[in-house]
Parts: C-alpha cells; sequence; structure tokens
DNA sequence: ATGAAAGCGCTAACAT
DNA sequence: ATGTTAGCGCTTTCAT
C-alpha cells in the first residue's frame, strides 16, 4: 500500500506538503497537477488508522441498537446511516438481541474504540451505567439517545410523544362509543411503553371511565406477545369492544390471533394498531395505526449528533418529542351509547 | 485518555512488558496483579488506532447491502453482525439505497477504510468493477459475495438456489391443474431474478407447457412493482389462474392489490410468494411461500469470511448454494384437468 | 521474564 | 507555498 511517503518521493515534493493538499490546503497548481498523478497512479489511499491516531478522531459513529429486526428501527437505522455517511462518518451497527449483558458489553465496546458519537437505542441500561460508560456529562464522546427516556439520564434525545399518541387513540376508540378497551402495552422498563399507557389511561380519565387492570396487558414488544395478550383479551367473561395494540410487532401478532381465531375485525372485535402503514393496509380490514415520524426521527438523531460532534453543545440538553400520528381505516366500530 | 505508558509508569514496568501483558504473553504473578490494578484505576483501553498503525489489521468487516429496509437482508446482516462481533470483529454497514453510484462508491470506501474483509451484496457492480476496486483475485481483503452472483466473478458465494425452489414453486402450481401461470421477476440484471425465471421456466417445460411471455412481468423488487404486476397480469383477456411472486416486497404488494381489488386467494387467483413466515400467516388466507435458509446464509457467511480473513483459502472459491424450501398454505386452488 | 528502541503513516507546529 | 521535524500509542525485534 503505497504511503504518503510514496508519493513524496514521486512528486520531489515534501511529505507535508502532500499531507497539505490531502487536507484541502493549497498548494501550487503545478504541484497540484503533480500530486493528483501520484496519487492515481501509486493508488494512494489515506491510511485512516494513521491520521485517527494523530487526529483522535476516528470518522466512526457507534449506532446501537436492541435488533436489526424490529422494522421500526431498521428503517430509521438505514436512513440515519446515509446521512452520517454524507457527512464523512460511517456507522458501527450493534444490536444487542434485547440482552441486557450484551447492551452494557457493546456499548463499552463503542466507547473502547473510541467513536466519536454514539447513538442508542436504550433498553435495559439505567442512567448509572450509560454515565459510567459514555461519561455523557463531560460530553467527551456525544451520546444521543433515540426513541427511548432514560430514568433520570439528562441528555440529548431524540423521542415521540407516545402519551398524547395513545391519549389520541384511545380517545378515537371512546368516541366510538367504547367503554371497555384492552390495553397490550411493552414492558414497564421500556419508556415508550410506560408513556403509551399513560396515554391510554389519560384519556379514559378525561372522558369519566374507570380503568379496569384486568384490561391492561403486559408483554415484551413481541409478535408472540401480541397473540397471547389478544387471545387473553378475548378468552375474558366481560371481554373489551376494542383493544389497543402499541407496537408494530405486537400489531402483528394481534391480527394474527385475530385471524386464527376467526374474529372479525371490527364487527367482533375493534383495533388500533402501531407502527408501518405498508402491511396495515393490507390486513383485512384496514388497522388503524399510530404512525410515529420515522424519517424526522432520523433526521433529528443524525443532524443532532453531528452537531455535537462538531462541538457545539448550545441548545444541550435537547429534549423536544416529536408527534405522531393516527391513521384512521375502518378497524373501528361504532358502538350504541346506552 | 491513559496511554500504555501510563500503566508502565504507574507499574514500573516497561511499555514493552504491558504490551506483552495486553496481548496474552507470559508476565510474572506479580506483575499481572499490578498491571491489571494499573488498567483498572487508570481505565485504559487499547487505542485501537494505533494498534491498526502497527499490526494493518482494524479489526473491523464491511458489509455493504442495497438497503436495510429489505426484511430479508436485515435479518440475514443482523446475525452475521453478531457473529463477527463474537469473533472480536465489528461490522460497519453500508447500505447504498439501490444507487448503483453509492454502490460503487462505498464500496471503494470500505476498502479505501482498510477493513479486514468484506461482505458484499451486489445489485450493479460488474465483475471488472468489483476486481477492480477489491483486488479480490490478490487475496487481499477477502470478500464475500452474499445472495446474488455477479456475472464473470469467480469468488467466494454465499447463494440460495433459487432455481430449484422456483421450479418446485411452478410445479406444485401446475400438479394442482394450473397451466397458466404468471411470474412476478425482479431485474434482469440480478442473478437471483435471472435464477427464478429459469425454474419457472424449467417447470413449464418438464411439464410440456408453452411459456407465454405476456405471462412473465419484470418489475424492481418493490411493493410497488408487486402491486402494479399482479395487476397487469389479472386485468390480461386471458388471465392466468396461479401467480408467483419471487420476493418478500413483490409479495406484500401483490397480495395488497388482491385485497384492494377484492379478489379473493385463491378462489379468483392461485398465489406463492416469497420469504417472510411471520405476515404470510396473518394474510387471509395464509399464502404458499418460498422459504429461504436465512439463518445458514448468515452463519454460512460469517464463517467463510473470518475462515479467509485468518488466511486460510483451503476452499477457495467457495460456491455450493443452500437449498430453499416450500411452506405450504391454502393459497392454490384446484383446477379441474380439461 | 523484562527492557530499550525503532518505526508504523500521518498531522501540525514551526521555520523558511 | 513548501520543507523539517516531533510525536500520536502501539507492537515487535533484539538484548539482557
Amino acid at each position: 500500500m503505497a504511503t504518503i511517503k510514496d508519493v513524496s518521493r514521486r512528486t520531489g515534493l515534501s511529505i507535508s506538503t502532500i499531507s497539505k493538499y490531502i487536507n484541502g490546503g493549497n498548494v501550487r497548481a503545478e504541484n497540484r497537477k503533480l500530486i493528483e498523478d501520484a496519487i492515481q497512479s501509486l493508488d494512494f489511499k489515506v491510511n485512516q488508522a494513521a491520521r485517527s491516531l494523530k487526529t483522535n478522531r476516528t470518522m466512526k459513529v457507534g449506532i446501537l441498537l436492541p435488533s436489526l429486526d424490529v422494522s421500526f428501527f431498521a428503517g430509521i437505522v438505514a436512513d440515519v446511516e446515509a446521512r452520517l455517511f454524507e457527512n464523512g462518518y460511517n456507522a458501527i451497527i450493534c444490536s444487542f438481541d434485547h440482552s441486557p449483558e450484551q447492551e452494557k458489553r457493546k456499548l463499552e465496546f463503542l466507547i473502547d474504540q473510541q467513536v466519536d458519537g454514539v447513538i442508542l437505542v436504550a433498553e435495559h441500561l439505567t442512567c448509572q451505567q450509560i454515565t459510567a460508560i459514555t461519561a455523557i456529562r463531560e460530553h467527551t464522546t456525544p451520546v444521543v439517545l433515540l426513541d427511548r427516556h432514560v430514568e433520570g439520564l439528562q441528555a440529548d434525545y431524540v423521542l415521540v410523544d407516545s402519551e398524547s399518541a395513545c391519549r389520541l387513540a384511545t380517545e378515537q376508540l371512546i368516541l366510538n362509543g367504547h367503554k371497555r378497551i384492552g390495553l397490550i402495552m411493552g414492558p414497564p422498563f421500556i419508556s415508550t411503553a410506560r408513556e403509551r399507557r399513560a396515554g391510554y389511561l389519560q384519556a379514559l380519565k378525561e372522558h369519566c371511565l374507570e380503568p379496569d387492570p384486568a384490561l391492561i396487558k403486559v408483554g415484551d414488544y413481541s409478535i408472540n406477545a401480541g397473540y397471547t395478550l389478544f387471545v387473553e383479551l378475548l378468552d375474558m367473561a366481560r371481554r373489551p369492544t376494542a383493544i389497543l395494540g402499541t407496537n408494530y410487532e405486537m400489531t402483528l401478532g394481534a391480527v394474527t390471533a385475530a385471524f386464527e381465531r376467526k374474529l372479525k375485525i371490527p364487527q367482533d372485535v375493534s383495533f388500533i394498531g402501531y407502527d408501518d402503514t405498508q402491511l396495515t393496509q393490507i390486513i383485512n380490514p384496514p388497522i388503524t395505526i399510530v404512525v410515529q415520524p420515522t424519517e424526522q426521527m432520523a433526521a433529528q438523531t443524525a443532524s443532532l449528533l453531528l452537531k455535537r460532534m462538531r462541538g457545539d453543545y448550545s441548545d444541550y440538553p435537547y429534549m423536544v418529542p416529536l408527534k405522531a400520528g393516527l391513521m384512521l381505516h375502518e378497524s373501528i366500530a361504532q358502538i350504541k351509547t346506552g
């Protein structure tokens, strides 16, 4: 592999001139030509390791997330990766398959690798752990937390206002006359799950409906959980007339269950799901869903991290949640009010 | 950030002893203890850039693929990433969003980054380009090609036998009495698309059926293409009685079209799709699908690349295709043979 | 088993 | 605008 020295030798110029050229400095037109030719013919490539060693920058960003198999994350990560690349950074993507040990280990790993920044979709990590590993308060390695809030951690976040999204979704059901509404929620140790429940409860409260704990089912955001909990809800003696599923996988599971049990939506039960506009349209009938602003999330995450890596902490900590939308379809029946 | 020098100072040992310890060499028990304590209290981390500069290894693997939004790839990539990580490598994932320019640019980028190996799902790149960029023949940076064959390129591949998969799928339709079978295929510049068509044609031939070019629809493996081509097939004067969709996205599009047009599968048309066992079950009715061995693909890709990076080229070039399966469901009607 | 020293390829003062 | 030089943190001979 050709080095800057070879280019120097070939051109008769000093290595510092070559270095200067490489980094966009001014050189005489004739020398520029000389250097370009030499680089071309020697197939010279900057040795990133050497450069990093000098500059203390790796141009790498670590993206740590629970799983690439969660389509909601895959979409955002793909988008973020593209945006970072346009800015000269490349993404080291690590998924931890929902394992707390791996989550911790891989975050440590990324920091050890001297990435210039981290995007973190946290699942089990606590404020203390994150603080200890990333030294987040010292602003050494910028960290942007994505999608989920970590209790007690003051930092940069790109979040969605899940509470108001679920409040509106639940309200939609109430306005259609539903009084017994089931909730299929995620693990309460994840902030989005708590917020979605809070929104659900808030809507009930605003409409003077008493919440029934038996109607609130807790799962792990998986397809299986969605399936099982949906069945549980419908097997109740006083079954709900409507159900709210609060992520894509659980929505999928619920709809699968409905299909296998030959339950018609919305004739047998009304349903509102979450995420993914593609699939929800091909299900019979199309499902009303909460739509999260994935593109905005990706854009904000990338630009916020780039800003921090530039050293600009002017609006730290950034914590403005994005709004989700409700896409209405025919999965909600009108109930006669008695 | 503490360096090996700091550890040396703290322990009173030379830096070469510290280095030896770090790299698993033998040191006296007492010194070992000393070093461990110093590393702990100084929070010493090996500087990867410095190490790479010396050793000429980055412990990074580049994964280049058309898009992370294609669920078939996302699943495999997630799995491969985990396997590489277990072996001390981390994955730089680059998607090129189906853009030929980006594909080339990002491959060059990865090679420039001095990754230790590359996993490539090629789309537009030619044999010449890949050869030029990666110097694949010199075995400098190992490259494993995944899922798609590049014309004329002798190299390591992890592939699926798409031809026999589609031959069997088509045969399944024929055995149920279908004679006019539509094919929704991908772009012919992608090997999987060509092979799937070849399998389809082969099955027709073996059963003495004349292929009708009008029944072969070419799309770009997208949801939209699946939608449009499905509609086109069903709007034909002599419409097919069965259709084969040849990737997940086109299957999704086709099923969406069927749903929107209120066409019943299999009453109005029989259908076989591709990939994803989750979704195909919740569609009404469940769709018969070709199931590719994604886990095996991930396992083989990772282990093959690791082997090459170890310098073991004993079975080069590796090109043994994996078998796909057919998962039967009620999406195929029996046609009375006249 | 440990230490001294060279050098990987580059950047960034500083001097010219 | 160009050149000289020190040194980033590590590994690796080669001595001891």
